[in-house]
Parts: structure tokens; C-alpha cells; sequence
DNA sequence: CCAAGTTGCACAATCGATGGTGCTGATGGT
DNA sequence: ACCATCAGCACCATCGATTGTGCAACTTGG
């Protein structure tokens, strides 16, 4: 069953290629081709299953019609629904979403930043590499159009969630939940996780201190906490913390759902007391957390606002590159329906 | 800065076009070309930064090199990890992994595969798709290679999780975990969430009531509340289950994360007694339900192994359409390193 | 020294769609 | 009756890579 291109069905028809083609592609009337004559054309191409050869049209246009999404991972809460929200909104405007995850490996960065330009990608949304900066140099070359997501660069426009708002949010939350004078969380309100060298970590832990400094007097480079995302670092830290009863947490903010999961397997262990008068806080949500055996106070990222804002940037371009920041949302434990499907409109 | 091509790459060179094609591609062994010009064509092809224009290779070989992933979701463990290791696996085979979500709606499909055809895709996996054979039917006359996951078709092969017998040991180890007889779980063990309509449902309901008739004696109808994967219906009906005193579930297993995420809501609820004893299973895992406060058995099925599976029978396959069962785990409570990367190898 | 291979490469058709240009016949104005 | 328009379409080069085929220049065996 050999495809049928538009030569079959000029044959059919008996007009001519260039014919058959502008009239399923929707230029007839600027080539001035007869109403009558499309509509008959496309009747008969429809009725013998006719499908565009995006290939073909690909190289002679030299675009492809495919939207490209760089992923550190998929199975993350927050980067599934950025994966989620991105498909929606491409599938929206008539393009294919192709979403790659790079492992947050420089290497496969370029290596797959080298593939869709390969195949002629529209543009490309990169969320969370190392080096942003290089792959929109790779881009620019290449003539292709780049937004950064939730991490900026200075070479392409980026759009990002307000990581130091929505950390100082989490943690005024935090001491307005702790019941009892803010000068008994000084020097025992912590944030733990996150990778230091990542920039949505450095903002929210500004955005930390802001808070704690306002409403302590101080914040010791001993409160910041941030080593990397793995949960069995995560969880290691904060069993040293509890372990020094002088100094033990009164209120702990997680730095992503990653590293929460292993402090939870430490909360779990905590003599109930002490637990009851913990506030614990999370940077990002998840639908668990709300049924959890401790009340958490969350933030959860506007994904589908950092998409939609991401798009509005590649529709309009700035002439220099513009960073555009999304506001996070609070939640406090028990709020928000119960909507996993938060992606969906 | 017009992209170089091969006939840009041939005046440089002095060579002619095919012969630079035939060094880039590999193929030049088989055209009796020197070493030495090879090898000459392609240092100057990556001094210069070329890059295969793949559109047009594909238009010529009728392939694109691009493989195709079809989810219903992105937003949910399974599908999340699932496409994790497509990804990652795709990428190992030197395939571009294009994945796409459908929403789980038929036209919303339809045009998908429409679209995946298109672009002349080289294979496609349908992951919960509503009508798989309509998918293998319009794959098979695009010529087109297509394993279904997680949901048999009768039209190609199929990878699914063995979910009949998943649902069996985990009811199986529900009967254990509970303390005192058997029979005491007679009509007060209970199968909550999923879609009654769905093809692995409807195997977990029959590997649930096999089990509950052999250590029983029996089970009824009632005893099955399919009611769907929204959160709000099965904390719905979770709420009416315990609300019946007298045969309140002393033992309920969960049909997949997003139902257990409303009745977890319905289970924080509960008196502290009734709590102790009940026993809960969720079919499918999530790392947070390690810390809730009620211990939970969990079936985490094997996703890398479903995609392994379906490479392995993309690269031979059989003459008639097959089935492959993969395996689930299960995990009691508390069991399980701290991997929420769990497709990473 | 010649026929028969080999080596090493160049030529040109092709994949399917697109879009600039050119050609034909009808219409209209004078 | 004649030239100018214009509607309606056909022709053909083109996008970049691939691949079947052709053909010199060498080698080799006799």
C-alpha cells in the first residue's frame, strides 16, 4: 500500500501537482485557483486518505512544524505537568510537541539540542539545563527561536517562577503557623535540599533568609541546608539536625517534593511532641502531601502560566532578552481540590 | 548563516556529493571509497560544523529515525516513568523519542497517530490508548511498526503488566497482613478506583476476586467499586463504604495512585482504632505513600521491563500478534529504597 | 602486451511538496 | 475588431540526502 502523494492524486484528478497541493494546503485562493476545482480536490483526496508528507513539506519549507521541550527528567511532579502543560498548548497551535529528557547531563544537552535542530525543530524550550546559555548559542546559530524555563540565561528570553516570592511566602507562612513569639524559630528554622549551584535553589534560599532576618534578626549560614535532591542526602541532613537537640528544627522548609520525600522518612521517626509543634513547608507540590500524617505548607508552581507566558514570548519576541516571572501559588495543608490533573484547564 | 550541506561540503572537499553523503552516513565502505577521503571529508564536515539535514533524509529513505510514544497523561507515576524509559531507551537506540499525550480522548488519538504518521515516525507504542486497534489498524496501513503497553490490542502485540496476578498477591498479602482469620474479612474486603471499562482493571478485579473467593468462600458484587480514576469519585465512594458500619471494609485495595489520593482523604478520617486494623493496598506505587500514617502495600509495576519488552519485540517480530506479561513488585510498607528515579537503571 | 577485473569515484534520478513564473482563453472597454 | 486584463491553471526548479549505475584509471594474470 505505497502512500499517496499529490502526484496520485493530480493523476486523479487530472490537475496538476502545484495544483493538488495549494488547494490542500490552503494557498488556492492566493493562486487564484477556482473554488469549485479545490473543493472537488480535496473531496477526492480526503476519500483516498491523502496525508501531508511533513517530511517533504519539512525540507522544502525548511521548518518542520515541531515544537521542541528539553527536560531534565520526566517522573518529577513539577517537570510532568511542565511536559503536560507544554503538550496541551502545543497541540493547541497545530504543532507536534517533541519533549526530550537530557538526565541534566551536559552532554546530552548539546547532543540533543544537535538532533532537533536536525530535524529542523520550530523552537526549542529548554527547562532546567546546566548550561542554558550554551544551548541557546547552538540555537541562535541555527536561526532557531529559544525560550529558557524556569531557569534564565542571558543569551535567550526565560521566564521563571518567582523562586525568591514564592520562597518568602512559604516561609512568612511558616511563622505565621508556628504558634508562639518569632524569636523561638532564631537559628531553628532550617531549609534543607536543593542543589546550591542551581539557580531557582539560590533564589529561594534569598528569599529565606529575607524572611528569617527580618523576622529573627539573623539567619546563620548553619540554617541553609541545600544538598542536592537526592533524598537520601536530604534525609541524612536532616537526621543530623534533629540529632542535635539544642538546636533541633522547630520549622523545616523542603527544597523540592524530591528531598521531602527522604526528610519525611525522618519526620516519621520524630517522638509525637515534637512533631505537633514542627511546621514543615515544601518548595513545589504534590497531591500527597495533603494526607500526609504531618500538615505541610506548600508551594506549588504555576506551570501552566510559565507555558502560556513561554509562548506569548515566542509570538512576540522582545528585541533583548526578557526574563518574565510567574508568581507561585501557597497551599496551605488540606487546601486545593483534589486535582493531580492540575495541567488541565 | 545558510546551513551547510553536502553539496557545500563537496566543493570544499573537491569530492562530489554522494561520495561526502556516503563518508557521512557510514556507507562509504560499501561504495569503495578510500580510508583517506573518508576520513578527510569528515574532519572538514565537523570542522564546518555540519549537520544532516534529517528531513530530507528521511524524505529519501522514507524514515525519520523517530520513534513514537502515545500516553493518555503525563501527570501520573506510571505514565511519567513509563515515558522516562522510552525516553531513555529510545535515545540508547539512536532514535529520537517523540512522545505524545491524548488525554485519553479517541479523536484526540486518532489525530495523533495521523500526525505521527505524517512525519513518517519509524515505530509507535500505544500506552493506554481508549481504542488500540484503531491505532494498529491506521499503523498497519501507513506501514507503520506498533506495539501496544499496558493494554493488549488484538490487531499487534502487546506488552502488559501481568495485572491479574499483581492484584492476586497483593490481595494475597492484604489476607496476611491482616491479623485474625480469614473469615473475618468476609464482605469487608473491598477493591476501590479505576475504570470498569478498562482492560487492566477489569484483570486486577478478577485477580482480587479470585483470592477472596479462595480465602472467603466468596465475594460479591458490592465488594467491587470500580467507580472510576478520579479522586473525588473514589473518596466518594470510599466515604459510603465506611459509612455502612456494619460491613465496613476491614481491608481495601486501591486501584491506582490517583483514586488512593481520594481515599486517603477519607482514611485520615477515620477513628484511630478502626485505622489500626484496617489494612490498605494500592495498586501502583508512589514514593510518598512510604510515610503516611497508614502503612500501605503497594504493586509497583516494572516499566522499564514493559519497554524493553516492546523494543525486544519491535526488533523481532512474531508472526502472530503476541502477548508479553511483564511481572509487577510488590512492596510492603516502608519497603523500597528512596528512588523516585526508579527508571533509572 | 592485452583482456579481465578492481578501485575509486562522479552522475543523475529520486523522495514529495512548494512557489515563482509563464501560458491560455475569456472578458471588457473603446 | 483590437489590445489590455485577469482568472485559472500548468511547468519546473528547488529543498538536501540517498543510491543505482556508469566509467575512467589501475592492476593482474596469461
Amino acid at each position: 500500500m505505497p502512500k499517496i502523494t499529490i502526484y496520485d492524486l493530480a493523476k486523479l484528478t487530472g490537475a496538476s501537482a502545484s495544483t493538488v497541493s495549494a488547494c490542500l494546503n490552503g494557498t488556492w485562493r492566493g493562486r487564484r485557483i477556482k473554488e469549485d476545482t479545490a473543493r472537488e480536490i480535496q473531496r477526492i483526496a480526503d476519500q483516498n486518505g491523502y496525508r501531508t508528507n511533513l517530511q517533504a513539506r519539512g525540507l522544502r519549507r525548511s521548518r518542520s512544524g515541531l515544537a521542541g521541550l528539553i527536560l531534565p527528567i520526566y517522573n518529577d511532579r513539577f517537570f510532568s505537568s511542565l511536559a503536560q502543560s507544554f503538550d496541551d498548548e502545543a497541540r493547541a497551535r497545530g504543532l507536534c510537541p517533541i519533549t526530550v529528557s537530557t538526565n541534566r547531563d551536559p552532554a546530552e544537552e548539546q547532543q540533543t539540542v544537535e538532533t532537533l535542530i536536525s530535524y529542523a525543530v520550530d523552537s526549542v524550550f529548554t527547562a532546567g539545563a546546566s548550561d542554558p546559555d550554551a544551548i541557546s548559542r547552538m540555537c541562535d546559530r541555527a536561526g532557531l527561536a529559544n525560550i529558557n524555563i524556569d531557569l534564565p540565561g542571558s543569551v535567550a528570553s526565560s521566564v521563571i517562577s518567582d523562586n525568591r516570592g514564592g520562597a518568602s511566602a512559604l516561609a512568612e507562612a511558616m511563622f505565621d503557623a508556628h504558634d508562639g513569639p518569632d524569636a523561638a524559630l532564631a537559628g531553628r528554622i532550617y531549609l534543607v535540599g536543593g542543589e546550591p549551584g542551581d539557580f531557582a535553589t539560590r533564589e529561594r534560599i534569598t528569599g529565606f533568609e529575607d524572611v528569617v532576618r527580618r523576622r529573627t534578626g539573623s539567619c546563620d549560614a548553619a540554617q541553609i541546608r541545600a544538598t542536592g535532591y537526592d533524598p537520601v542526602k536530604s534525609a541524612h541532613e536532616a537526621e543530623i539536625l534533629f540529632a542535635d537537640t539544642g538546636r533541633a528544627p522547630r520549622a523545616l522548609l523542603v527544597n523540592s517534593t524530591l528531598a521531602f520525600e527522604g526528610v519525611l522518612g525522618v519526620l516519621a521517626e520524630l517522638p509525637a511532641a515534637q512533631m505537633q509543634s514542627l511546621v514543615v513547608g515544601c518548595y513545589d507540590y504534590d497531591p500527597l502531601t495533603r494526607y500526609l500524617k504531618v500538615p505541610i505548607i506548600s508551594v506549588r508552581q504555576d506551570v501552566n502560566g510559565l507555558i502560556r507566558e513561554a509562548f506569548r514570548l515566542l509570538d512576540t519576541p522582545p528585541s533583548e532578552p526578557a526574563i518574565v516571572r510567574v508568581p507561585p501559588t501557597l497551599l496551605a495543608s488540606g487546601n486545593g481540590a483534589a486535582d493531580t490533573n492540575e495541567t488541565r484547564p
